[in-house]
DNA sequence: TATGCATCCTGTAGTTACTACAGGAGCAAG
DNA sequence: CTTGCTCCTGTAGTAACTACAGGATGCATA
C-alpha cells in the first residue's frame, strides 16, 4: 500500500487527476489511513495504468471505463473490445484526414508570404476578398 | 441589415455561437431594432466569416482575433501574420505526427483480434500483463 | 382580427478532461 | 521543535461552444 504521490509516479497519472478520477467515480474510492490519507494497492495502480494507456491511445474516459469493465467480464468481451477499437481507429483516421487537409491549406497560405511585401496574401485569403 | 438568422446563414456561424461571440467580446456588439433584435451589416457578416475561416483552419479564437486586428493595421502586419501561420502549421504537423503514431498503435492492437478467440490480445496489451 | 408558426430574446447550465490554486494539516528527519 | 515535503478538501478556471427553458416579436393567412 502506497500513498497517492507514489501511486502517481508508478502509474504516470498526476495526483490531481487521480483525485479527479475518484471524485467522478471513474475509479473506486481509495482506502484511507487513520489520518485520512489515501492508500493504493498494486491492483489499484494497475487500474490507473490501464486508464492511462487507454487515454494515451486517445480513447475517451467513457470508453476507457467500458474497456476496463470488459476486462472483468468472462465471456464475449473480445468482440466488443474489437468493435470499440475499430470504431476508435476509424475516428482517428478521419481526424488524420482532416488534419492533412488542414496542413495543405496552411502550407499554401503561408507559402505566399515573402519578406518585404506590402500586401499580405494570407490576410487576403482569410478575408475572402476574392471568394 | 439582416437579422441574426440570416447572418448565421450567410456566415456559416450558428446563431448561438454568434451570440456567444458577442457576449465574450470576440465581435463587437450588434446594433438592435426598436424591439431589441440584433441587426448585422455586410461588414459584420464578413467579420464573422473571417473568424469562421480561421477556426476552420484550426486557429484558436485568440489567434483569430489577433489575425483580425492585424488585418486592420496598416504596416508590418504581414510578417506577424506569417509568424502566426507558420507557428500554427508546426502545431498541426506535430499533432499529425502524434495521430499517425496513434493510428499505428491502434492498427496493431486491433490486428490481433480474430473471431472465436477465447482470450483478448487487445485487453492484454492494455492491461500491460507483459510490460 | 385572430391565430399559428417561425424567429428572436435573456439567462443559465452542461460538455470534456483535466489543471490550478487557497488554506490548512500530517509526517519524518535533524 | 522546526523545516520541508506530502497530503487533504473545496472551489474555480480552461476552450469553445451547445442546449435548453421560458417568454416576446413578426409575419402571413383564415
Amino acid at each position: 500500500m502506497v500513498a497517492i504521490g507514489e501511486a502517481s509516479r508508478l502509474s504516470g497519472v498526476s495526483i490531481e487527476t487521480i483525485r479527479y478520477y475518484e471524485r467522478e467515480g471513474i475509479i473506486s474510492k481509495a482506502g484511507r489511513t487513520a489520518a485520512g490519507r489515501r492508500t493504493y494497492s498494486d491492483a489499484e495502480i494497475s487500474e490507473l495504468r490501464f486508464i492511462k494507456r487507454c487515454r494515451d491511445l486517445g480513447f475517451s474516459i467513457h470508453n476507457a471505463v467500458a474497456l476496463r469493465s470488459l476486462a472483468h467480464e468472462p465471456a464475449g468481451a473480445c468482440e466488443t473490445v474489437e468493435q470499440l477499437g475499430r470504431k476508435h481507429l476509424t475516428e482517428v483516421q478521419t481526424k488524420l484526414a482532416e488534419l492533412r487537409q488542414l496542413e495543405s491549406a496552411l502550407v499554401e497560405l503561408v507559402a505566399n508570404c515573402e519578406k518585404g511585401r506590402r500586401d499580405c496574401p494570407m490576410l487576403d485569403a482569410l478575408m475572402g476578398q476574392n471568394s
